[in-house]
DNA sequence: GGTATTATATGAGCATGCTCATTAAGGAGA
DNA sequence: TCTCCTTAATGAGCATGCTCATATAATACC
C-alpha cells in the first residue's frame, strides 16, 4: 500500500482542518482523537500515523501560521525606519493577528511550548525559530555581539507570558494584551541597553 | 461512618509522603493514581475524596512548602537594611530553597500553576498568595501607590520563567537560577523606577 | 498477468485519570 | 443495647489518549 506524496499531504490536511473546526467549536479538551479521525474520516491508529499525540496537532496548527506570520513580517520590514522596541513589537503583533482564529482553544496548549520540556519536534522549532528571528533583529539594529543565552531566555520568558496573556485576555479585541507586549518589550530593551553599558 | 477530624489529616498526610515519595523516584507522570493509593494504604476513590486531581496533589505539596518559606523569610528580614531588589531576590530564593526537594518532579507541573487557567483553587492561592507578599515588599519599599495590575502581571511572567528554569537547571547547585533571577529582578525593578518616573 | 514486498490503514485493546452507586463505620437518640 | 442516620471508604467501571498486531493496497519484479 504505497500511497502518493499528495495523498498523505491531503490526510495530514484533513486531520488539521477537522481539528480546527472541533478545536474551534467544542475546545481542545472536549475534542476526542476519535472525534477528529471520524471527521477526518480515518481511524484513529491513522490519526496518530501522522501525528505523535494530540498535542502535536495543535503545534502543528500554531507552527504552520507562525511560519506564515514570519513571512509576512518579513514582507513588510523596513528596517531602518523604526526602533528595535518597535520591530519587535511588530513581529510579536503580526504572529498574534495570525495565531486569532486559534486563540480561545490556545489557552490550554501554549504552557506545554513553553520551556525546552515538550516531546515534539514540532514546538522545540517554534522555540527556535522565534528566537533566531528575534536574534537578527537585535543584531540588525547594530549590537556589536548576538545577544547572549540569558537575554534570549529573558525574552522568551516574557514572550510566553504575553501569549498566555492574551490566550485569556478578555478585552474587546484583546488591546490589553498590546498594552503588556508594549511594556514587556520595553522592559526588556531597557536591560539590553545595560546590558551593552556595562560592557 | 463519622471519621474524627485527627484521622482525616492523618490519611490525607499518608497521601502526601506517600506522593512525594513515589514522585521522587519515579516521577509524577509514571506515578499512577493507584500507585498512590496502594502506598497510602487506600483505595483509588479515596484518593479522591482528598484530591481533586492528581495534580492538585503536587499543588499542595508546593503550597505547603511555599507557605513554610514564607514564614522563614518573614523572620529573617530585616526590612531597611537591603533594596528592593535584594529584598525580592531573597524572597524568591527562600522559596526555591524549601522546594528542592520537590525539584526534579516539578518539571512537567510548574506550567499548570502558571496563569489563572488552573481548575483548582489551590494553585491560585499559590500565585495571591505570592503576589501579595510581593506587593508588601514594593510598598514597604516607599512606594507611593501599591503595584499595578500590569506590574504584578510582568513580575508574576518573570517569576514562573525562573521556576521553569530552575526545574531543568543542570548547573550543579541550579547555580544558573540564581543567576537568571538576579537578572530578571534588576530588570523588573527597573521597569518599576521607569514607571514610577513617569508619573 | 501473477506474485512478493513494503508502506500504510485499521480498530481492538491497553493504561490511567477519574466517577459514582454501593457499602461500611461510627455517633445520636431511644 | 438497639436502631437510625450521616459521612466517609470502596472498587468496578467509564472515557480517552495512545499502541500494536493484523489486514490491505500499491508497486516492483518476473
Amino acid at each position: 500500500m504505497r500511497v502518493t506524496e499528495q495523498a498523505k499531504q491531503e490526510t495530514r490536511q484533513r486531520i488539521l482542518d477537522a481539528s480546527v473546526i472541533l478545536f474551534g467549536s467544542k475546545g481542545f479538551e472536549k475534542t476526542t482523537t476519535r472525534d477528529i479521525s471520524r471527521e477526518a474520516g480515518i481511524a484513529v491508529g491513522t490519526l496518530f500515523n501522522y501525528f505523535p499525540a494530540k498535542e502535536a496537532i495543535v503545534l502543528s496548527l500554531v507552527s504552520d501560521r507562525l511560519a506564515a506570520a514570519g513571512l509576512a513580517f518579513h514582507k513588510r520590514l523596513d528596517s531602518t525606519s523604526t526602533s528595535l522596541a518597535e520591530r519587535l513589537f511588530a513581529h510579536v503583533a503580526t504572529g498574534l493577528r495570525k495565531l486569532r482564529p486559534c486563540r480561545k482553544f490556545l489557552t490550554t496548549t501554549i504552557e506545554s511550548c513553553l520551556s525546552p520540556a515538550a516531546l515534539t519536534d514540532g514546538d522545540q522549532s517554534i522555540r527556535s525559530d522565534h528566537l533566531e528571528a528575534v536574534t537578527s533583529l537585535i543584531t540588525s539594529d547594530g549590537a556589536a555581539e548576538p545577544p547572549s543565552a540569558m537575554a534570549l531566555q529573558l525574552y522568551w520568558t516574557l514572550y510566553t507570558g504575553v501569549l498566555s496573556f492574551w490566550a485569556r485576555d478578555t478585552s474587546p479585541h484583546q488591546e490589553d494584551t498590546l498594552a503588556m507586549l508594549d511594556q514587556s518589550i520595553n522592559m526588556f530593551v531597557a536591560w539590553l541597553d545595560s546590558q551593552d553599558a556595562d560592557t
